[in-house]
DNA sequence: AACTATTTATAAGA
DNA sequence: TTCTTATAAATAGTT
């Protein structure tokens, strides 16, 4: 729909290319609100520009509904809840998640007294804050947070990933106390006898002989 | 665009409705794919009818380009790195995951010999799956294993939690390791010595009497 | 699910 | 950038 019919292909030139960016974006944008509005279904769209910046629309309303209604669901009758198995039960968690953080966030923003700015305005915001800390040259700690952060965000969810670590590694310090707890009973035994023999065949093999490691640099290792 | 001009507000009769949602869902999801390509941009779109079937699409790429950059400039100065500290970091970074495991899952599909399903084809299945799993009356456990899902499938997110977690078990484990090897060591210099002092004093302190453990049941449960 | 009259989006030019 | 305008594309109402 223009002065003639483009491929549907990368565009070289950058200058158009980024025009054309601006033109559908706008247009995307727009038609993703018309739907939602129209039809009155959810809609969550996020662009990101080859240069990083972000857009994105999201209706919420009707997709919190569904989010509560199989938690509803799910609270009535939790025997027969199933996991999730496969990634497309997943895509659609993640997408409803998403959406509903979205949603959240935008409330949380109405209720700091931000109750007249219109969606667009908070968008403007979110990119806003987002241009700071790009310029501020701090690169944002995105991916290693994530996982702290959704707990953070969705109370609901339980990890259970970090349970299991969480049981090894409580395996892991049994283990290490007993060692230790064996250890210093040798190591006592092993003086004990050391005194009873005075000088004899203490040295018939010396521990520095007999394995890499250095017993005293072991200790403090050990802390 | 058409035989009339429309008000953008809810229509009210159900079947025109549904028909517009048809109609305007394709025309969007189109425009998503065209804009991605055309731009190099990196699109994420969902849309959920107020059936509640799911409709979406995602174009993958630039966007996976943009996490790894992130992840590499991390990698490069993990100390400037900066702590999602609100929604706006964060929901930026849920789109990314989103769009990011989406795209994992389009190249899972492909692997799995799908090769020649179209998007749309692929999205069918989804959809399927999705409704074989709510006419099974199965609530699916969305929420409770999100975060585990999530960890499981961004195989380009790097969980810091998880991290230091390992590091601590790999820590511990090597602690462990030191423990064994200086264990072995004493306890074949006790042995040397009880065997060149043959029965005297042998028994001064037996390690069973020291401590609640009995050494032969830690060193069992070391594997 | 097609058709087609219109509206809307937008490519190119200014 | 922003606006203008010719034209392509989308789609509302109809069949």
């Amino acid at each position: 729909m223009g002065r003639r019919k483009v491929e549907i292909k990368r565009i070289e030139d950058k200058i158009s290319r980024q025009v054309t960016f601006c033109k559908r974006r706008n247009g995307l944008l727009e038609k993703a609100r018309q739907l939602s509005i129209l039809c009155e279904s959810s809609v969550a769209l996020v662009i990101v520009s080859s240069t990083g910046k972000l857009y994105s629309f999201s209706s919420g309303e009707s997709m919190a509904k569904i989010l509560s209604r199989v938690e509803i669901q799910q609270a009535d009758d939790p025997e027969t809840s199933v996991k999730i198995q496969n990634r497309d039960d997943m895509f659609f968690t993640i997408g409803i998640a998403l959406e509903s953080l979205w949603h959240d966030f935008k409330l949380d923003l109405a209720e700091k007294g931000m109750n007249y700015l219109s969606q667009k305005e908070l968008l403007e915001i979110v990119q806003c804050k987002l241009e700071e800390a790009k310029s501020d040259n701090a690169s944002i700690d995105f991916l290693k947070s994530l996982e702290e952060q959704l707990k953070t965000a969705l109370s609901v969810t339980r990890d259970r990933k970090t349970e299991l670590m969480m049981d090894f590694v409580k395996t892991l310090q049994e283990k290490e106390k007993l060692l230790r707890e064996e250890n210093q009973i040798l190591t006592s035994q092993l003086s004990k006898m050391k005194k009873s023999l005075k000088p004899e065949g203490a040295r018939v093999m010396s521990p520095e002989k007999s394995s890499g490691k250095n017993p005293r640099e072991t200790l403090l290792l050990l802390k």
